[in-house]
DNA sequence: GACGATGTTGGCAC
DNA sequence: GGTGCCAACATCGT
């Protein structure tokens, strides 16, 4: 479920309930959604403080004490860290703290915990934080890319934290078409896709990220920038901008909305 | 009940 | 190496 938006909204959300704490046990109950052995990572994180959490992306990274390495969590499509505790079918991973518990709940199992001394290999191999890159970093990646603009949003190694929702709202915001080839965007229009990109994200984070289905932060909060999307899921519904209806295409084997108007393709 | 869709990404084929 | 397709899985709507 969560792009960039929701993963920073989780990060923001859990922040504050576990920063300092202390994970006296981890249970893992399910190996498929572990990279690494269960019984070692118990080991690893059992008597460690957590000193802070960072996001990369949409990976999750947990600081540990005492030279304690790193415990990192993607939360795939449905993955939910909470700490309520709630301890259910789906339920993966039960971390129990000096005051509280932490839960990771996935019901598609497609999220990934892993513990590493230092930042493992999936989040090293990230592009740039679509919030920080410099435009003409954006724009280098951007040059030599010869698959079209959507897949390229979606390439975490373009760009770390973008997906499909945020992917066809920034393609909307930029008024450019989800098909144009990477490589031939003008420099004005990639500056506008770049701006574009950053503006969504912000925006949606400003919002606690977007509900499509059941996603929730870490205290079981909605998002609300579902009311905001323009394209995102309103296939045959009237463009904001000219009124006429929103199509609903596929792409890179992803549902790709988009307005046939105010996106044309050159 | 079957079918297709769902916010992701890794592995495989070309 | 770049690119594109499919599978991993459960659930929900048609």
């Amino acid at each position: 479920m969560p792009e960039l938006p929701e993963v920073e909204t989780v990060r923001r959300t859990l922040m504050p309930h576990l920063k300092g704490r202390t994970i006296r046990s981890a249970e893992f109950r399910q190996v498929r959604v572990l990279r690494g052995d269960a019984d070692e990572m118990a080991r690893r994180l059992a008597g460690r403080k957590i000193l802070s959490l960072e996001r990369r992306g949409k990976f999750i990274m947990m600081h540990l004490s005492d030279s304690g390495g790193i415990f990192t969590v993607h939360l795939g499509m449905t993955g939910k860290l909470a700490v309520a505790g709630e301890v259910g079918k789906h339920t993966h991973a039960v971390l129990q703290l000096d005051r509280g518990v932490l839960t990771y709940t996935d019901p598609r199992m497609f999220g990934r915990l892993e513990w590493s001394e230092g930042v493992p290999a999936s989040v090293a191999k990230l592009g740039p934080e679509p919030l920080t890159v410099e435009f003409e970093e954006f724009f280098q990646g951007l040059h030599k890319r010869k698959t079209n603009l959507k897949a390229l949003l979606l390439d975490q190694k373009f760009l770390g934290g973008v997906g499909n929702i945020y992917a066809d709202e920034a393609l909307f915001r930029a008024g450019i078409h989800p098909l144009t080839r990477a490589s031939s965007l003008t420099k004005v229009r990639a500056q506008r896709l770049y701006e574009a990109v950053r503006e969504i994200l912000a925006d949606a984070i400003a919002h606690r990220g977007s509900t499509v289905v059941n996603y929730v932060d870490s205290e079981g909060r909605r998002g609300e920038y579902q009311e905001s999307l323009k394209v995102y899921q309103r296939h045959g519904e009237p463009c904001v901008k000219c009124g006429r209806p929103i199509r609903r295409t596929l792409v890179a084997q992803r549902g790709t909305h988009f307005c046939p108007y105010c996106q044309k393709r050159r």
